[in-house]
DNA sequence: GGAATTGAGTTGAGTGTTCAACTCAGAATA
DNA sequence: TATTCTGAGTTGAACACTCAACTCAATTCC
């Protein structure tokens, strides 16, 4: 049984059964905060806080979209919801047409600032608190790993995504 | 900056970034996979999958609900879909008419015969093969107290289960 | 310098999920 | 026995995401 290489031995199912809840609840309880507190949905959260972390509060759309872990697809039409709120503009970009930008308007950036403690808050409450630094540790270099398997571009963007957006993000502080 | 309950310190912010990034590449990858090979997602999948657990191939919906980690709402819905292809049928529950059940057909339990050894090789790559047994089993405990941290209620009825769906899954092999 | 190609971005249709409103049966209360 | 209440399930509208088709500008290639 437990080499059978066409099953899961009691473990594996174990661990699969709770990624499944895990992939469940997590999204679930982030969405419903900010849904409740700010009214946007993770997505449309990620594509301002990225924004506001740009000196220009400005980014080029397919930039964007990668830091926000999402299609262009899906950041065109985010973009337009928001743009309809008065959060965001778009603008030609710098140096011929060929790039779109998006800006963070001025009551884009307070949406966000206002935003942000409740959200951190959460994720302390959700991601940190539950766990000591170490098991912390642990646990971002697992999800690496499967990261890594699932689709390794996206690891190998990480390499350089995390860093920068810590970066930008000490300036903040 | 480190004892700044508002924000985050660096390897907090990368927890969360990699976590981010996890919630975003892991479902669209079991998603494409079960799309592609089978043309049912997650959720159908799952539901199937319980139902062909069961020994008359039958469960009482908000039971069903629970254990595919669905609301009653969404699994009406996939249960109409699953419907249409002739996969399962809505039926009167036993005792009364206060609850009903889905049986999984014939035709039904043809079908996820044949996708589970394709879904189960998926979930091998993805989640078994990247870690050792240890580092599996680490990643169980920290996503349960994660899930516990995120909703108490689930992380109670992942205790009974978690062995109900291993116990069944023992008569299948 | 005209034609095909490529890359960035947009759009609309189709699909799945959520949310709130609804139905309906069984229990409880009077 | 009528009335209200509760729990299970369904339904439809609103919304977000995906996917494929499209536009348009910049490049490349004869």
């Amino acid at each position: 049984m437990v080499t059978d290489d066409a099953w899961l031995d009691d473990e594996q199912l174990r661990a699969w059964v709770t990624l499944m809840a895990f992939l469940e609840v997590m999204p679930s309880s982030v969405e419903g905060q900010l849904k409740r507190d700010v009214g946007v949905n993770l997505f449309e959260y990620s594509v301002l806080a990225m924004l506001s972390e740009q000196v220009d509060r400005t980014l080029v759309m397919s930039d964007l979209a990668q830091v926000a872990f999402g299609s262009l697809s899906r950041l065109s039409h985010a973009v337009t919801r928001l743009e309809r709120r008065g959060w965001v503009e778009r603008r030609a970009g710098s140096g011929g047409r060929r790039h779109n930008t998006v800006w963070l308007t001025d009551a884009g950036l307070e949406a966000i600032t206002d935003a942000a403690p409740l959200h951190v808050a959460h994720v302390r409450e959700l991601l940190v608190a539950p766990l000591s630094a170490a098991e912390l540790a642990t646990l971002t270099s697992l999800l690496r790993r499967l990261i890594g398997a699932a689709n390794p571009a996206l690891d190998e963007r990480l390499d350089h995504l995390v860093p920068t957006i810590i970066e930008r993000n000490l300036g903040s502080t």
